[in-house]
DNA sequence: TCGATTTATATCGGGCCTATATAGGCTAGG
DNA sequence: CCTAGCCTATATAGGCCCGATATAAATCGA
């Protein structure tokens, strides 16, 4: 999703600074399907409040950057939820470690196993902020988001553990 | 992964033109994992010709824009390979779908059964194409990316058809 | 106490995608 | 038989997004 979006679906639940958004997509357990860069965020922000679409109220802190806090207004809310009833982008996946699999034959053994090793270790640990941002208190959609992604890393890491010796094994022409 | 590891590592398997490689991640069953442009191809090969990594052959088509074959040199073989040994990018995922559902709230029900049952649809064309893919003669490393690719749809489209009501079931203040 | 982390905004360069342009051949349906 | 649409094939421009960097002070931990 456009970070236009991303930026109106998190006001819709209140007002927020850039850097709040930011985090919420940051290690909060949705990274897996969405998330947005400052780099982004901050000129999305700047064109939304040209547009109309969100309102800025800027509390001028002691000693400290402007803390620009954004609420969303009813075009925003409006823009949004339009944006939601068209036609959707599809799903993009990039695995930059499954590309690398793609190529195992050309490896040595032992960097596969470092990377079979180290990408299991990973999801292992996106597995368990899964778990505990499900004992959080979340909406339905939250709820099921997160729930797919704790079924979809249980089943990669099964896979894994079940497959791994079919690219870890070197055919003879291999160089270790 | 980056455009132009994309394209070394698909010259390693045979020489090939900037319109075959995008052909290679199309339709292929390898979407799930990587996908690159023309826009960002085309740029790409002239940049790694230059770099001496790719080597072209031009074929003059009669009455057709040339062809032009890229073979990957021993320089570009090293330099794939090296790419190979450092530390990888970590996996993206996007899905507007699940971005979406996280404000299934806030849609009417009509609005998120459809889109459910979109998405259960692609899942399902995507499945039936891994499947046919995996009847080909496929190298280890590729049979794995396709296997993995099998395992978390087959989770992704199970979770869904099991969880959806979560998100359907409309609570009292929210208009259908 | 001093360094690291956190809060907070902003910009620049680069990478990649979408849309578009060009152009002729092949194929299926009317 | 014609023609519309698709396939082969390369290329560019505009725009979106990310990573790195800059700035600046407060707070937290060793």
């Amino acid at each position: 999703m456009d970070v236009r979006s991303i930026c109106l679906g998190i006001l819709t639940r209140g007002e927020a600074t850039g850097y709040e958004i930011r985090k919420v997509f940051e290690g909060s357990g949705f990274q897996h399907f969405a998330e947005a860069s400052f780099g982004s965020i901050y000129p999305a922000l700047s064109r939304l409040t040209e547009e109309g679409l969100v309102s800025v109220r800027e509390e001028a802190q002691k000693k400290r950057p402007d803390r620009k806090v954004y609420s969303i207004t009813p075009a925003g809310r409006s823009a949004f939820l339009a944006g939601l009833m068209k036609t959707l982008p599809e799903d993009r996946h990039r695995s930059p470690f499954l590309f690398a699999m793609l190529f195992s034959d050309l490896l040595p053994g032992s960097r596969v196993r470092f990377l079979v090793d180290d990408y299991i270790a990973q999801g292992e640990q996106k597995l368990a902020q899964l778990e505990r941002k499900q004992k959080e208190t979340l909406l339905p959609g939250e709820r099921f988001a997160i729930g797919l992604g704790h079924t979809m890393y249980t089943a990669m890491l099964e896979f894994l553990r079940m497959h791994r010796g079919e690219i870890e094994e070197q055919l003879p022409q291999a160089a270790e």
